[in-house]
RNA sequence: CGGGGCGUAGCGCAGUCUGGUAGCGCACCACACUGGGGGUGUGGUGGUCGCCGGUUCAAAUCCGGCCGCCCCGACCA
């Protein structure tokens, strides 16, 4: 990578106003930056400042990675459709799975990941149990048919992610390299210098086992966290757990029939009944694995976790909710009136539900709504489970306090596969005792392009970014304000020299432009340090040292200027 | 895929309701002034009005179909 570039002779096609495609302020900026162009939906070009960034943040990771004993390596884009086949996921994969045909009607797959090919890799390369664990990863191209690519490069189509693969003879290898990921994922981002926090995460259908996601923070993130303040527990409130409440000591009363005409939703009947939410009662029918419809049973204050409802074996995954026609045949009775009592379908009813004393629901009975409900008399059939997302204020899992929540970007996820792969795939070595067994595998995935969008996300004002040092298209920017002045250019293009001689990555605005612009491309831009070269004054021999972070400048000489910055 | 919005010069937009010469700002080119926070003036270049079809003497404008983009939802190793 070039360490010095003149601004004059650089593609940076900076725009004035915000394109109409851009909406989030890391899309606006590094459009407006000219940083990325957008090519179709889900699809950019990687313009020279952009393509810098990203090029940083790789050579951050491949280091860090280093340090841990993984290998790189590079796979292709193109997989034939074989290898997904042997793993079951040709047909489990839907369409983001983008599939195509070769001249001879072969069938191939554009990888979004690529457990298939590094398994079928190891099993025709490793030979021994002596040659494992063994770790290897790549920086490529992935490509996934987003239903809704959006948010610029945060949901792309076509991104660049690191991914790395581990295989193992058993769970205590697995759990070491798991846990070397994990403090190199640490070690990126805090090196990087993001806000971040790691959280337990669901695995998704990918795997079963352990599994973390590495979230920036940023208000504007799609994945909401749940953490306590007082102890480590961070998880994504698709995975926290909802403790067991305490059964309520409340004596029941008796059942009763109420008329509810006309009141369809929660807070109708909670309204109409002068009832707290958390005393009312809400049922879900939502689609069966096998049989027709389940019904899910929630506190009318909580809302459906559909990650654990899909994890309960009889629900069909992912959850499917019955619309109004379906819930009128399924219960004999329209959305607004079903309840748990007397209901003949398989029932499942959340912890707090369950704890929730002389509830109202659904009567079952068009118009209806019953009073004094109490699970454990009058639907005890049903089945006591967590299904609910986490609400700010619950008590943490692990007892320690109250849970916040926090808004990320998930930059980076790690997994224990267990044999998901080897098994199907078999990938089986012999171990030291002559017994031949599958290999376990883990997998390590970090979004090197949507990365450089977090950062941009959370690290930006209302002038542009302001890019940490660590990956900043270059360190020091130079402007001169009038390069036509022989004086300024003189001085302009010794500093210029002065930094390179330093090792500086240095960017130097030599065009002719009027100083506003200047000033504020650079501050669009968001290099960290600034030497401003004006004829005024340089009339006294200094020039003006400005960081993007800070408000303050100072006059220096371009000597100082340059050790100032060498020392920062 | 469901709901909403949009598509007119490289970018941001007006004009569409009520059919009749295609406009504004920025950018770009030339010249002059200016020269420490997207400067001023004068003169220019640039548009199949997303695409296809229909109605009409006449369509950016009305009608039908399609395509694309953005937002919300669903979905998401």
């Amino acid at each position: 990578m070039l360490k010095a570039m003149r601004a004059s002779q650089t593609l940076i096609p900076t725009l004035k106003e915000t394109p109409a495609e851009a909406e989030v302020a890391s899309h606006v900026l590094l459009l407006r930056a000219g940083f990325i162009r957008r090519v179709a939906g889900g699809l950019y070009t990687w313009l020279p400042l952009g393509l810098r960034v990203m090029r940083k943040i790789e050579a951050i990771v491949r280091e860090e990675l280093a340090r841990f004993g993984a290998q790189e390596i590079q796979m292709p884009v193109v997989q034939p459709a074989d290898l997904w086949r042997e793993s079951g996921r040709w047909d489990v994969m839907g369409p983001e799975l983008m599939r195509m045909r070769d001249r001879h009607e072969r069938d191939y797959a554009m990888g979004p990941t690529h457990e298939e090919v590094v398994t079928d890799l190891v099993r025709r390369t490793v030979d021994s149990y002596k040659q494992i664990p063994l770790n290897v990863y790549q920086m490529h191209t992935k490509f996934r048919d987003e239903i809704r690519p959006r948010f610029g490069l945060l949901r792309a189509r076509e991104f660049l992610m690191k991914d790395g693969y581990s295989f193992h003879l058993d769970e205590a290898s697995l759990d070491r390299t798991y846990r070397d990921m994990y403090d190199a994922y640490t070690a990126i981002l805090k090196r990087i210098g993001v806000d971040f926090r790691v959280v337990e995460a669901d695995a998704g259908t990918i795997g079963d086992g352990e599994s973390h996601e590495f979230q920036v923070l940023a208000e504007s993130g799609e994945d909401l966290m749940a953490y306590c303040p007082n102890s480590g527990y961070a998880a994504n409130v698709e995975k926290a757990r909802a403790l067991a409440p305490e059964p309520s000591d409340e004596r029941p009363d008796s059942l009763g029939k109420v008329a509810t005409p006309g009141a369809r939703t929660i807070a109708d009947i909670a309204a109409l009944l002068r009832v707290d939410p958390a005393r009312c009662i809400k049922t879900l029918i939502v689609r069966g694995a096998e049989g027709p419809w389940i019904a899910l049973v929630l506190r009318g204050d909580h809302e459906l976790n559909e990650t654990k409802a899909a994890r309960l074996p009889p629900v069909a995954a992912p959850v499917t909710f019955a619309d109004d026609a379906e819930v009128e045949a399924a219960t004999g009775c329209p959305i607004g009136s079903i309840g748990p009592v007397g209901l003949e379908l398989p029932v499942y009813v959340d912890r707090s539900a369950a704890a929730a004393a002389n509830c109202v629901c659904g009567a079952n009975e068009e118009g209806f709504h019953l009073t004094g409900v109490n699970w454990s008399r009058d639907f005890a059939d049903a089945e006591v489970v967590d299904i609910r997302n986490v609400t700010e204020g619950d008590l943490s899992p692990d007892g320690c306090g109250e849970l916040a929540f926090a808004r990320g970007i998930e930059v980076g996820h790690i997994f224990k596969l267990g044999d998901k792969y080897s098994v199907p795939m078999r990938l089986t070595l012999q171990d030291g005792a002559g017994v031949e067994t599958a290999l376990i595998m883990g997998c390590y995935g970090f979004g090197i392009s949507r990365l450089v969008a977090a950062v941009a996300e959370q690290c930006h004002d209302d002038d542009g970014i302001v890019w940490p040092a660590s990956i900043a298209p270059f360190n020091v920017h130079i402007l001169a304000l009038d390069y036509a002045n022989p004086d300024v250019a003189a001085a302009a293009d010794s500093l210029y020299d002065a930094c390179i001689d330093a090792g500086m990555d240095v960017l130097f605005d030599d065009r002719d432009e009027r100083p506003g612009v200047k000033f504020a491309e650079s501050d669009l831009l968001g290099i960290p340090h600034r030497i401003t070269v004006g004829a005024r004054s340089l009339a006294r021999g200094l020039v003006e040292y400005k960081r993007r972070a800070d408000t303050e400048r100072v006059l220096l000489t371009p000597a100082e200027a340059v050790s100032r910055i060498a020392s920062d």
